[in-house]
RNA sequence: GCCCUCAUCGUCUAGAGGCCUAGGACGCCGCCCUUUCAAGGCGGAGAUCAGGGGUUCGAAUCCCCUUGAGGGCGCCA
């Protein structure tokens, strides 16, 4: 069998992070399996879905790099021969229409003439009676007359289906195993609502048949859907799929993840400067896990190692200190050009005139702190003296400005830069060194000082490193400042 | 309230009856390296496997109950 799978998510937002790891889960099963890999668009909310929401989802999909082989495109193309790939496009293709009145024929679904106001007056009273909140299948009978009555009111009806009364729906989920469910607990959800629009649960199924989708991969909260869909199926006459359900993401606090918890959508790690490789392979890690607990995946390591048998029934809390670990350690594989290139729009957006320096330079400079950094976007902050005018921290100027002889330590060291011909690194060091041996100064006691001169700050990429790229003429320019601001300090 | 699901270090997890005095990773602590901050190396603390009953010669692993957590019960998806 040919394995489809597809991720279908509603367009009323941007993708947040357990949507990728849906996606994701479901892009490595295809790859793994040599599968299809199917991107549908659910905007049966026509009243929450929006096409910008849907642009920024597939903006986020491809930096993920998660490309699908069929489904919808930016720009309203499309890929693929099941299309349209989009639910309202199929609704106007008349698609569900098609099936629904099938079912209606069939007596397997019925018109439902109660208004939203009536359905919740049952649900107050059922919580009330402590009964479950299910629809109670009042217009299941409803006589011609009735019906026509409620027609003549203006009252729009909705389909629901006929949902049996009495047995069993079983399914094995690929993950949980044996799953079952009253038949009696399931209740007549609605197909099409009032509006002609179709409801997630007859779309999502119709279209996993059309699609010819033999995997279903979807979050645990999808699980009490499922014994529905699989009744729908059963009506229509149609083989379902298998169906895997993932655990969820949940915040630190062990409640579903949410704004609160802090960023939640991809687009929001993109900009803090997280790489799509680090998400992936972190995401990847929520859930599922190789049995040697593996951590770090080389590229294509996932898509070869990936299988629902590594996937953990429980939900998993989504740790932003283990993602900026994992990040650095991405960030520290980079070839040097990657890393500049990333870092670029970074240096750019915090107001860094990075063409002052010449790209080789720019990129030399960057690097020289590449085994520090966890999120690209606190790359500008901890190199910017680099680039600009140099500012003494106050804690810095504390820390070491004060302390004795610092005066005569950047008054001796600038007269031997000075004097330096060859103003690189090994020469520095030697000379620093050298002045340090032989003024009885302890290296340290000279190397701080000197640090805090030329970058205002305490810690930084390796002295001698970081003065050779500032070049003799910042440097001592540097230290004439440092010197002016010691005659202020009481 | 009803239904469903889940339960191993703080967190992500390994574990499918004896290999477990429970392994790895993040984080934390210490040491080494070192001009600083990191990175790296080495070591450490951290889990009576939610609790209680069974089954078995033997249980983290199988069964039952309890508890806790999550999900669903929408003309949302």
């Amino acid at each position: 069998m040919n394995i489809r799978v597809r991720f279908a998510p509603s367009p009323t937002g941007h993708l947040h992070i357990g949507g990728a790891r849906t996606a994701l889960f479901n892009y490595l099963f295809a790859k793994k399996s040599g599968g299809t890999f199917i991107l549908r668009i659910e905007d049966t909310d026509e009243l929450r879905s929006t096409e910008e929401s849907m642009n920024s989802i597939f903006e986020s999909m491809k930096w993920l790099g998660l490309d699908w082989d069929e489904g919808a495109m930016p720009d309203l193309a499309e890929k693929g021969n099941s299309g349209p790939y989009v639910q309202s496009k199929r609704q106007d293709a008349g698609i569900y229409k098609k099936h629904a009145e099938r079912l209606l024929k069939e007596g397997m679904a019925y018109r439902c003439y109660c208004t939203p106001e009536e359905l919740e007056d049952m649900r107050r009273k059922a919580q009330l009676e402590k009964r479950p909140l299910r629809y109670d299948g009042r217009c299941r009978k409803l006589s011609n007359a009735q019906a026509e009555d409620f027609e003549r009111q203006g009252r729009r009806p909705a389909l629901r289906f006929s949902m049996p009364q009495e047995g069993k729906t079983q399914f094995v989920d690929l993950i949980h195993k044996e799953m079952e469910f009253e038949n009696a607990i399931l209740y007549d959800f609605i197909m099409i609502k009032a509006s002609g629009y179709p409801t997630y649960n007859f779309a999502c199924a119709i279209d996993d048949h059309l699609m010819e989708i033999s995997n279903v991969i979807r979050g645990d909260d999808h699980i009490s859907n499922t014994p529905l869909q699989l009744n729908l199926y059963n009506a229509l006459g149609w083989a379902p799929p298998d169906f895997a359900h993932l655990s969820m993401i949940l915040g630190s606090d062990g409640a579903r993840l949410s704004k609160r918890h802090g960023a939640t959508s991809v687009q929001e790690y993109r900009k803090q400067g997280i790489l799509a490789e680090t998400l992936r392979n972190y995401l990847a890690l929520l859930g599922w896990s190789t049995s040697d607990s593996k951590q770090i995946f080389e590229k294509g390591e996932l898509e070869e190692k990936f299988d629902l048998k590594g996937c953990q029934k429980n939900p998993a809390i989504f740790d932003p200190v283990k993602l900026k670990w994992m990040n650095g350690e991405y960030i520290r594989k980079l070839s040097k050009q990657e890393l500049f290139l990333l870092a670029k729009s970074y240096m750019v957006e915090s107001g860094i005139d990075i063409e002052c320096q010449s790209p080789e330079k720019a990129a030399d400079i960057i690097c020289l702190e590449q085994e520090k950094y966890k999120l690209l976007s606190e790359i500008p902050s901890m190199i910017d003296f680099f680039f600009k005018e140099v500012i003494y921290s106050r804690d810095a100027v504390d820390k070491v400005f004060r302390a004795h002889g610092v005066e005569v330590i950047l008054n001796g060291i600038k007269d031997k830069y000075s004097g330096l011909g060859n103003f690189n690194e090994a020469e520095i060091e030697a000379e620093t060194r050298n002045f340090a041996k032989s003024n009885g100064f302890k290296t340290g006691q000279v190397f701080h000082p000197v640090r805090v001169a030329v970058s205002g700050r305490t810690e930084g990429p390796t002295l001698f490193k970081m003065i050779e790229r500032l070049g003799k003429e910042q440097t001592l320019k540097r230290i004439d400042k440092a010197l002016e601001l010691l005659k202020t300090l009481v």
